[in-house]
DNA sequence: GCGGCCATCACCCAAATGGGCGATGCCCCC
DNA sequence: GGGGGCATCGCCCATTTGGGTGATGGCCGC
Protein backbone atom coordinates (compact mmCIF):
# COMPACT_ATOMS: atom_id res chain seq x y z
CA UNK A 1 0.00 0.00 0.00
CA UNK A 2 2.41 2.36 0.55
CA UNK A 3 3.43 1.65 -3.24
CA UNK A 4 0.86 3.87 -4.67
CA UNK A 5 0.48 7.80 -4.13
CA UNK A 6 -1.56 9.03 -1.57
CA UNK A 7 -4.71 10.57 -3.13
CA UNK A 8 -6.13 13.72 -1.81
CA UNK A 9 -9.27 15.70 -2.30
CA UNK A 10 -8.64 19.49 -1.47
CA UNK A 11 -12.10 21.25 -0.32
CA UNK A 12 -11.73 25.13 -0.26
CA UNK A 13 -13.99 27.83 -1.85
CA UNK A 14 -11.25 29.69 -2.57
CA UNK A 15 -9.64 29.53 -5.66
CA UNK A 16 -6.24 30.65 -4.62
CA UNK A 17 -5.74 28.61 -1.46
CA UNK A 18 -6.49 25.46 -4.06
CA UNK A 19 -3.78 26.40 -6.31
CA UNK A 20 -1.62 27.36 -2.97
CA UNK A 21 -2.30 23.40 -1.53
CA UNK A 22 -2.12 22.13 -4.77
CA UNK A 23 1.81 23.59 -5.27
CA UNK A 24 2.74 22.34 -2.48
CA UNK A 25 1.76 18.89 -2.66
CA UNK A 26 2.39 18.49 -6.20
CA UNK A 27 6.53 18.71 -5.56
CA UNK A 28 6.04 16.35 -2.62
CA UNK A 29 6.51 12.74 -3.59
CA UNK A 30 3.60 10.13 -3.45
CA UNK A 31 0.78 12.77 -2.80
CA UNK A 32 -1.48 13.40 -5.84
CA UNK A 33 -4.54 15.62 -5.85
CA UNK A 34 -7.01 13.72 -7.60
CA UNK A 35 -9.99 16.00 -7.36
CA UNK A 36 -11.12 20.07 -5.99
CA UNK A 37 -14.68 20.77 -4.27
CA UNK A 38 -15.15 24.48 -3.69
CA UNK A 39 -18.38 23.84 -1.37
CA UNK A 40 -19.70 21.08 1.40
CA UNK A 41 -22.08 19.48 -1.47
CA UNK A 42 -19.54 18.82 -4.20
CA UNK A 43 -17.14 17.86 -1.09
CA UNK A 44 -19.52 15.24 -0.24
CA UNK A 45 -20.14 13.75 -3.76
CA UNK A 46 -16.93 13.60 -4.56
CA UNK A 47 -15.63 11.97 -1.42
CA UNK A 48 -18.47 9.16 -2.07
CA UNK A 49 -17.02 9.01 -6.10
CA UNK A 50 -13.31 9.22 -5.35
CA UNK A 51 -12.66 7.74 -1.48
CA UNK A 52 -9.90 9.44 -1.11
CA UNK A 53 -7.06 8.65 1.43
CA UNK A 54 -6.96 12.05 2.94
CA UNK A 55 -9.33 14.84 2.50
CA UNK A 56 -8.07 18.77 2.93
CA UNK A 57 -11.35 20.74 3.96
CA UNK A 58 -11.45 24.09 4.65
CA UNK A 59 -13.25 25.35 8.08
CA UNK A 60 -15.67 27.72 5.89
CA UNK A 61 -17.45 26.62 3.23
CA UNK A 62 -20.30 28.81 1.20
CA UNK A 63 -22.70 26.21 2.10
CA UNK A 64 -21.93 25.09 4.73
CA UNK A 65 -19.41 25.03 7.93
CA UNK A 66 -16.48 22.66 7.18
CA UNK A 67 -17.19 20.57 10.41
CA UNK A 68 -20.91 19.99 8.91
CA UNK A 69 -19.27 18.47 6.19
CA UNK A 70 -17.07 16.88 7.83
CA UNK A 71 -19.97 15.62 9.88
CA UNK A 72 -21.80 13.92 6.60
CA UNK A 73 -18.67 12.63 4.87
CA UNK A 74 -18.30 10.47 7.98
CA UNK A 75 -21.64 9.17 8.48
CA UNK A 76 -21.12 7.75 5.05
CA UNK A 77 -17.90 6.66 5.35
CA UNK A 78 -16.58 6.31 8.87
CA UNK A 79 -13.11 5.31 7.61
CA UNK A 80 -12.82 8.51 5.71
CA UNK A 81 -9.26 10.90 6.88
CA UNK A 82 -10.57 14.54 6.92
CA UNK A 83 -7.70 17.02 8.00
CA UNK A 84 -9.13 20.36 9.01
CA UNK A 85 -7.61 23.15 7.33
CA UNK A 86 -8.69 26.82 9.05
CA UNK A 87 -7.93 30.54 9.94
CA UNK A 88 -10.16 29.58 13.09
CA UNK A 89 -7.77 28.57 16.04
CA UNK A 90 -9.93 29.36 18.75
CA UNK A 91 -9.85 26.18 21.07
CA UNK A 92 -13.82 25.72 20.86
CA UNK A 93 -13.30 25.34 17.36
CA UNK A 94 -10.87 23.29 17.49
CA UNK A 95 -12.73 21.31 20.24
CA UNK A 96 -15.82 20.82 17.41
CA UNK A 97 -13.80 19.84 14.97
CA UNK A 98 -12.35 17.01 16.91
CA UNK A 99 -15.59 15.90 17.73
CA UNK A 100 -16.96 15.79 14.89
CA UNK A 101 -14.24 13.60 13.61
CA UNK A 102 -11.22 15.31 12.19
CA UNK A 103 -8.13 14.03 12.08
CA UNK A 104 -6.07 16.44 11.84
CA UNK A 105 -6.33 19.91 12.03
CA UNK A 106 -4.26 22.85 10.56
CA UNK A 107 -3.90 25.97 11.09
CA UNK A 108 -4.32 28.33 7.72
CA UNK A 109 -1.26 30.49 8.31
CA UNK A 110 0.91 26.89 9.29
CA UNK A 111 3.72 26.63 6.52
CA UNK A 112 3.63 23.68 3.86
CA UNK A 113 5.99 21.73 5.41
CA UNK A 114 3.48 21.49 8.55
CA UNK A 115 0.54 20.58 5.87
CA UNK A 116 2.67 17.19 4.49
CA UNK A 117 3.54 16.41 7.98
CA UNK A 118 -0.42 16.14 8.84
CA UNK A 119 -0.76 14.54 5.96
CA UNK A 120 1.52 12.12 5.91
CA UNK A 121 0.17 11.12 9.80
CA UNK A 122 -3.02 10.99 9.45
CA UNK A 123 -2.68 8.73 6.80
CA UNK A 124 -0.76 6.55 8.96
CA UNK A 125 -3.26 6.50 11.09
CA UNK A 126 -1.98 9.04 13.36
CA UNK A 127 -4.34 12.20 14.55
CA UNK A 128 -2.35 15.27 13.93
CA UNK A 129 -2.69 18.21 15.92
CA UNK A 130 0.30 21.25 16.38
CA UNK A 131 1.36 21.09 19.93
CA UNK A 132 0.12 24.78 20.59
CA UNK A 133 -3.17 23.70 19.96
CA UNK A 134 -3.08 20.71 21.82
CA UNK A 135 -1.82 22.96 25.15
CA UNK A 136 -4.50 25.63 24.37
CA UNK A 137 -6.95 23.09 23.70
CA UNK A 138 -5.96 21.63 27.57
CA UNK A 139 -6.53 25.27 28.93
CA UNK A 140 -9.39 26.19 27.40
CA UNK A 141 -11.18 23.40 28.45
CA UNK A 142 -10.27 23.34 32.10
CA UNK A 143 -11.09 26.90 32.21
CA UNK A 144 -14.30 27.64 30.45
CA UNK A 145 -16.82 25.11 28.96
CA UNK A 146 -19.98 26.90 27.87
CA UNK A 147 -23.41 24.21 28.70
CA UNK A 148 -25.49 23.82 25.71
CA UNK A 149 -28.04 25.65 27.55
CA UNK A 150 -25.75 28.36 28.20
CA UNK A 151 -24.89 28.99 24.24
CA UNK A 152 -28.70 28.54 23.44
CA UNK A 153 -29.24 31.61 25.46
CA UNK A 154 -26.25 33.29 24.31
CA UNK A 155 -26.86 32.93 20.91
CA UNK A 156 -30.34 34.67 21.28
CA UNK A 157 -28.33 37.44 23.62
CA UNK A 158 -26.04 38.20 20.75
CA UNK A 159 -29.52 38.60 18.21
CA UNK A 160 -30.50 41.18 20.69
CA UNK A 161 -33.08 39.55 22.46
CA UNK A 162 -34.46 40.37 25.59
CA UNK A 163 -34.34 37.85 28.48
CA UNK A 164 -38.18 37.48 28.32
CA UNK A 165 -38.35 36.76 24.78
CA UNK A 166 -35.41 34.24 25.14
CA UNK A 167 -37.86 32.67 27.43
CA UNK A 168 -40.36 32.39 25.41
CA UNK A 169 -38.43 31.26 22.66
CA UNK A 170 -36.96 28.47 24.45
CA UNK A 171 -40.06 27.73 26.62
CA UNK A 172 -38.05 28.96 29.95
CA UNK A 173 -38.68 31.22 32.94
CA UNK A 174 -37.38 34.04 32.82
CA UNK A 175 -35.75 33.39 36.16
CA UNK A 176 -33.96 30.40 34.30
CA UNK A 177 -32.54 32.71 31.49
CA UNK A 178 -31.43 34.97 34.12
CA UNK A 179 -29.30 31.95 35.68
CA UNK A 180 -27.64 30.64 32.36
CA UNK A 181 -26.75 34.12 31.42
CA UNK A 182 -25.28 34.63 35.19
CA UNK A 183 -23.58 31.18 34.76
CA UNK A 184 -22.16 31.95 31.23
CA UNK A 185 -20.91 35.38 31.86
CA UNK A 186 -18.67 34.68 35.15
CA UNK A 187 -17.26 31.82 33.16
CA UNK A 188 -16.46 33.81 30.24
CA UNK A 189 -15.64 36.64 32.64
CA UNK A 190 -18.09 39.02 30.86
CA UNK A 191 -18.72 42.34 32.34
CA UNK A 192 -22.42 42.25 30.67
CA UNK A 193 -24.34 40.34 28.05
CA UNK A 194 -22.61 42.68 25.27
CA UNK A 195 -19.15 41.83 26.45
CA UNK A 196 -20.44 38.23 26.85
CA UNK A 197 -21.00 38.64 23.02
CA UNK A 198 -17.84 40.15 21.88
CA UNK A 199 -15.78 36.99 23.97
CA UNK A 200 -18.24 34.51 22.59
CA UNK A 201 -17.10 35.55 19.05
CA UNK A 202 -13.40 36.08 19.69
CA UNK A 203 -13.42 32.28 21.24
CA UNK A 204 -15.53 30.85 18.52
CA UNK A 205 -18.28 29.60 20.67
CA UNK A 206 -20.59 31.69 18.26
CA UNK A 207 -20.47 31.65 14.87
CA UNK A 208 -20.08 35.62 13.13
CA UNK B 1 6.81 50.45 -20.98
CA UNK B 2 4.64 48.10 -22.23
CA UNK B 3 7.74 46.20 -22.79
CA UNK B 4 9.15 44.85 -19.53
CA UNK B 5 7.08 42.84 -16.73
CA UNK B 6 5.04 44.16 -14.04
CA UNK B 7 6.88 43.74 -10.92
CA UNK B 8 4.74 42.51 -8.06
CA UNK B 9 5.17 42.10 -4.26
CA UNK B 10 3.07 39.33 -2.48
CA UNK B 11 2.05 40.34 1.20
CA UNK B 12 0.07 37.48 2.57
CA UNK B 13 1.21 36.03 6.03
CA UNK B 14 -0.30 32.67 5.13
CA UNK B 15 2.00 30.30 2.68
CA UNK B 16 -0.48 28.61 0.86
CA UNK B 17 -1.87 31.91 -0.61
CA UNK B 18 1.72 33.46 -1.21
CA UNK B 19 2.20 30.04 -3.13
CA UNK B 20 -1.52 30.53 -4.63
CA UNK B 21 -1.01 33.92 -6.09
CA UNK B 22 2.66 33.04 -6.97
CA UNK B 23 0.85 29.88 -9.31
CA UNK B 24 -1.56 32.03 -10.78
CA UNK B 25 0.32 34.88 -11.95
CA UNK B 26 3.17 32.52 -12.78
CA UNK B 27 1.45 31.62 -15.81
CA UNK B 28 0.42 34.93 -16.64
CA UNK B 29 2.78 36.72 -19.50
CA UNK B 30 3.94 40.12 -18.29
CA UNK B 31 3.60 39.45 -14.27
CA UNK B 32 6.68 38.78 -12.15
CA UNK B 33 6.32 38.42 -8.50
CA UNK B 34 9.17 40.34 -7.30
CA UNK B 35 9.14 39.72 -3.50
CA UNK B 36 7.23 38.49 -0.76
CA UNK B 37 6.36 39.35 2.90
CA UNK B 38 5.02 38.56 5.33
CA UNK B 39 4.06 40.42 7.45
CA UNK B 40 3.25 44.28 7.79
CA UNK B 41 7.04 45.30 8.47
CA UNK B 42 8.19 43.29 5.77
CA UNK B 43 6.13 44.79 3.34
CA UNK B 44 6.93 48.23 3.84
CA UNK B 45 10.55 47.39 4.10
CA UNK B 46 10.50 45.09 0.64
CA UNK B 47 7.64 48.03 -0.56
CA UNK B 48 10.66 50.72 -0.28
CA UNK B 49 13.60 48.68 -1.51
CA UNK B 50 11.48 46.64 -4.37
CA UNK B 51 9.31 49.52 -5.86
CA UNK B 52 7.08 47.11 -7.04
CA UNK B 53 4.62 47.93 -9.90
CA UNK B 54 1.92 46.42 -7.98
CA UNK B 55 1.55 45.54 -4.41
CA UNK B 56 -1.16 42.50 -3.32
CA UNK B 57 -1.80 43.06 0.06
CA UNK B 58 -3.51 40.89 2.10
CA UNK B 59 -6.45 42.64 4.60
CA UNK B 60 -5.24 40.46 7.77
CA UNK B 61 -1.54 40.63 8.33
CA UNK B 62 0.00 38.85 12.53
CA UNK B 63 1.38 42.48 13.19
CA UNK B 64 -1.05 44.91 11.62
CA UNK B 65 -3.93 45.63 9.58
CA UNK B 66 -3.42 45.26 5.62
CA UNK B 67 -5.21 48.81 5.36
CA UNK B 68 -2.60 50.51 7.97
CA UNK B 69 0.21 48.96 6.26
CA UNK B 70 -1.21 50.42 3.27
CA UNK B 71 -1.49 53.90 4.87
CA UNK B 72 2.11 53.67 5.73
CA UNK B 73 3.45 52.77 2.59
CA UNK B 74 1.63 55.24 0.53
CA UNK B 75 2.76 57.79 3.23
CA UNK B 76 6.55 57.14 1.88
CA UNK B 77 5.64 56.49 -1.61
CA UNK B 78 1.56 57.63 -2.71
CA UNK B 79 2.31 56.71 -6.30
CA UNK B 80 2.36 52.94 -4.84
CA UNK B 81 -0.50 50.64 -6.41
CA UNK B 82 -2.16 48.64 -3.79
CA UNK B 83 -4.44 45.49 -4.39
CA UNK B 84 -6.00 44.62 -1.37
CA UNK B 85 -7.23 41.18 -0.90
CA UNK B 86 -9.33 40.16 1.86
CA UNK B 87 -11.56 37.84 2.90
CA UNK B 88 -13.44 40.32 4.11
CA UNK B 89 -16.38 42.31 2.28
CA UNK B 90 -18.53 44.14 4.20
CA UNK B 91 -19.22 47.24 2.41
CA UNK B 92 -17.47 49.32 5.91
CA UNK B 93 -14.10 47.23 5.42
CA UNK B 94 -14.21 48.14 1.72
CA UNK B 95 -15.14 52.22 2.36
CA UNK B 96 -12.26 51.85 4.52
CA UNK B 97 -9.58 50.39 2.68
CA UNK B 98 -10.59 52.91 -0.46
CA UNK B 99 -10.12 55.48 1.91
CA UNK B 100 -6.92 54.55 2.89
CA UNK B 101 -6.11 54.64 -1.05
CA UNK B 102 -6.02 51.38 -2.02
CA UNK B 103 -5.96 50.76 -5.70
CA UNK B 104 -8.36 47.75 -5.71
CA UNK B 105 -9.85 45.53 -3.21
CA UNK B 106 -10.72 42.09 -4.25
CA UNK B 107 -12.45 39.43 -2.53
CA UNK B 108 -10.25 36.48 -1.13
CA UNK B 109 -13.44 34.17 -2.54
CA UNK B 110 -12.51 35.20 -6.35
CA UNK B 111 -11.20 33.35 -9.35
CA UNK B 112 -7.92 33.93 -10.57
CA UNK B 113 -8.44 36.02 -13.71
CA UNK B 114 -10.10 38.51 -11.45
CA UNK B 115 -7.12 38.92 -9.72
CA UNK B 116 -4.64 38.99 -12.93
CA UNK B 117 -7.83 41.89 -14.59
CA UNK B 118 -7.34 43.70 -11.37
CA UNK B 119 -3.68 43.88 -11.49
CA UNK B 120 -3.67 44.71 -15.20
CA UNK B 121 -6.45 47.35 -14.38
CA UNK B 122 -4.64 48.87 -11.96
CA UNK B 123 -1.50 49.17 -13.34
CA UNK B 124 -2.65 50.86 -16.27
CA UNK B 125 -4.35 53.60 -13.63
CA UNK B 126 -7.36 52.29 -13.32
CA UNK B 127 -9.23 51.56 -9.80
CA UNK B 128 -11.09 48.06 -9.42
CA UNK B 129 -13.89 47.50 -7.28
CA UNK B 130 -16.21 44.15 -8.20
CA UNK B 131 -19.03 45.14 -9.02
CA UNK B 132 -20.96 44.01 -6.48
CA UNK B 133 -19.18 45.86 -4.16
CA UNK B 134 -19.51 48.87 -5.24
CA UNK B 135 -22.96 48.47 -5.27
CA UNK B 136 -23.36 47.06 -1.55
CA UNK B 137 -20.87 49.87 -0.71
CA UNK B 138 -23.26 52.60 -2.06
CA UNK B 139 -26.53 50.64 -0.19
CA UNK B 140 -24.75 50.82 2.65
CA UNK B 141 -23.20 54.07 3.04
CA UNK B 142 -26.97 55.43 2.43
CA UNK B 143 -28.35 53.16 4.80
CA UNK B 144 -25.57 53.13 7.49
CA UNK B 145 -22.81 55.32 8.60
CA UNK B 146 -21.50 55.77 12.37
CA UNK B 147 -20.24 58.62 13.20
CA UNK B 148 -16.33 58.56 14.84
CA UNK B 149 -17.94 59.12 18.46
CA UNK B 150 -20.28 56.31 17.76
CA UNK B 151 -17.81 53.83 16.69
CA UNK B 152 -15.78 55.19 20.25
CA UNK B 153 -18.65 54.18 22.11
CA UNK B 154 -19.39 51.14 20.34
CA UNK B 155 -16.15 50.09 21.00
CA UNK B 156 -16.03 50.05 24.54
CA UNK B 157 -19.23 48.57 24.42
CA UNK B 158 -18.09 45.51 22.99
CA UNK B 159 -15.45 45.53 26.04
CA UNK B 160 -18.34 45.20 28.54
CA UNK B 161 -18.39 48.85 30.05
CA UNK B 162 -21.04 50.42 31.42
CA UNK B 163 -22.12 54.01 30.18
CA UNK B 164 -20.75 55.08 33.45
CA UNK B 165 -17.10 53.41 32.67
CA UNK B 166 -17.10 55.13 28.64
CA UNK B 167 -18.14 58.22 29.96
CA UNK B 168 -15.21 58.19 31.85
CA UNK B 169 -12.81 56.80 29.56
CA UNK B 170 -14.34 58.96 26.83
CA UNK B 171 -14.41 62.39 29.20
CA UNK B 172 -18.16 62.67 28.31
CA UNK B 173 -20.81 62.87 30.43
CA UNK B 174 -23.00 59.16 31.05
CA UNK B 175 -25.93 61.50 29.41
CA UNK B 176 -23.84 62.16 26.21
CA UNK B 177 -22.90 58.30 25.78
CA UNK B 178 -26.70 57.27 26.23
CA UNK B 179 -27.18 59.38 23.33
CA UNK B 180 -24.44 58.05 21.49
CA UNK B 181 -25.86 54.70 22.00
CA UNK B 182 -29.39 55.59 21.13
CA UNK B 183 -27.96 56.73 18.01
CA UNK B 184 -25.86 54.23 16.85
CA UNK B 185 -28.41 51.45 17.91
CA UNK B 186 -30.79 53.17 15.77
CA UNK B 187 -28.75 53.07 12.62
CA UNK B 188 -27.88 49.52 12.96
CA UNK B 189 -31.44 48.38 13.98
CA UNK B 190 -29.86 46.93 17.08
CA UNK B 191 -32.44 45.71 20.03
CA UNK B 192 -30.17 46.55 22.42
CA UNK B 193 -26.24 46.69 22.97
CA UNK B 194 -25.43 43.25 22.72
CA UNK B 195 -26.96 42.95 19.01
CA UNK B 196 -25.27 46.35 18.45
CA UNK B 197 -21.95 44.51 19.04
CA UNK B 198 -23.55 41.43 16.80
CA UNK B 199 -24.63 43.93 14.26
CA UNK B 200 -21.16 46.15 14.50
CA UNK B 201 -18.63 42.73 14.16
CA UNK B 202 -21.33 41.37 11.28
CA UNK B 203 -20.84 44.48 9.31
CA UNK B 204 -17.24 45.43 10.05
CA UNK B 205 -17.40 48.40 12.22
CA UNK B 206 -15.28 46.44 14.82
CA UNK B 207 -12.53 44.24 14.28
CA UNK B 208 -12.77 40.69 15.75
C1' DG C 1 -24.01 7.06 47.38
C1' DC C 2 -21.78 11.37 47.44
C1' DG C 3 -20.02 15.31 45.03
C1' DG C 4 -20.28 17.89 40.90
C1' DC C 5 -22.33 19.84 37.00
C1' DC C 6 -26.41 20.79 34.54
C1' DA C 7 -31.12 22.60 34.07
C1' DT C 8 -34.93 24.41 36.04
C1' DC C 9 -37.40 27.95 38.88
C1' DA C 10 -38.04 31.57 42.61
C1' DC C 11 -37.47 36.05 45.18
C1' DC C 12 -35.10 40.38 46.48
C1' DC C 13 -33.01 44.59 45.15
C1' DA C 14 -29.82 48.02 43.65
C1' DA C 15 -28.18 49.61 39.44
C1' DA C 16 -28.09 50.01 34.58
C1' DT C 17 -30.45 50.45 30.42
C1' DG C 18 -33.17 52.46 26.75
C1' DG C 19 -36.70 55.64 25.04
C1' DG C 20 -38.44 60.10 24.60
C1' DC C 21 -38.02 65.01 24.50
C1' DG C 22 -35.52 69.15 24.57
C1' DA C 23 -31.45 72.18 24.31
C1' DT C 24 -26.94 74.30 22.74
C1' DG C 25 -23.11 75.02 19.65
C1' DC C 26 -20.48 73.79 15.67
C1' DC C 27 -19.61 73.00 11.00
C1' DC C 28 -20.69 72.01 6.29
C1' DC C 29 -23.34 72.39 2.24
C1' DC C 30 -26.54 74.28 -0.85
C1' DG D 1 -29.14 81.86 6.13
C1' DG D 2 -31.43 77.77 6.75
C1' DG D 3 -31.29 72.83 7.03
C1' DG D 4 -28.82 68.77 8.54
C1' DG D 5 -25.61 66.04 10.84
C1' DC D 6 -22.56 65.76 14.71
C1' DA D 7 -21.30 66.19 19.59
C1' DT D 8 -22.49 67.60 23.85
C1' DC D 9 -25.54 67.62 28.01
C1' DG D 10 -29.94 67.34 30.83
C1' DC D 11 -34.21 65.14 32.84
C1' DC D 12 -37.99 61.69 33.41
C1' DC D 13 -39.40 57.04 33.85
C1' DA D 14 -40.66 52.33 32.89
C1' DT D 15 -38.21 48.26 32.11
C1' DT D 16 -34.32 45.37 32.19
C1' DT D 17 -30.36 43.74 33.93
C1' DG D 18 -27.26 41.42 36.99
C1' DG D 19 -25.95 39.72 41.62
C1' DG D 20 -27.07 37.11 45.51
C1' DT D 21 -29.07 33.12 47.64
C1' DG D 22 -31.67 29.09 47.82
C1' DA D 23 -34.09 25.04 46.15
C1' DT D 24 -35.29 20.70 43.35
C1' DG D 25 -34.20 16.98 40.36
C1' DG D 26 -31.45 14.50 36.95
C1' DC D 27 -27.32 12.55 35.38
C1' DC D 28 -22.45 11.14 35.54
C1' DG D 29 -18.38 9.47 37.57
C1' DC D 30 -15.60 7.55 41.12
Amino acid sequence: MTSSALRILVVDDHAMIRLGLIGALSSEPGMEVVGQARNGREAIELQSKLAPDITLMDGILPDMHGVDATREILAKDPDAKIILISINETAEDVRRAMEAGVRGYVPKSCEQDIIVRAIRSVASGKDFLPPELTRRLAERNAIVGLSNREVDVLRLVAKGKANKEIAAELALSSDTVKTHLAHLMRKLGAADRAHAVTLAIEQGFLRV
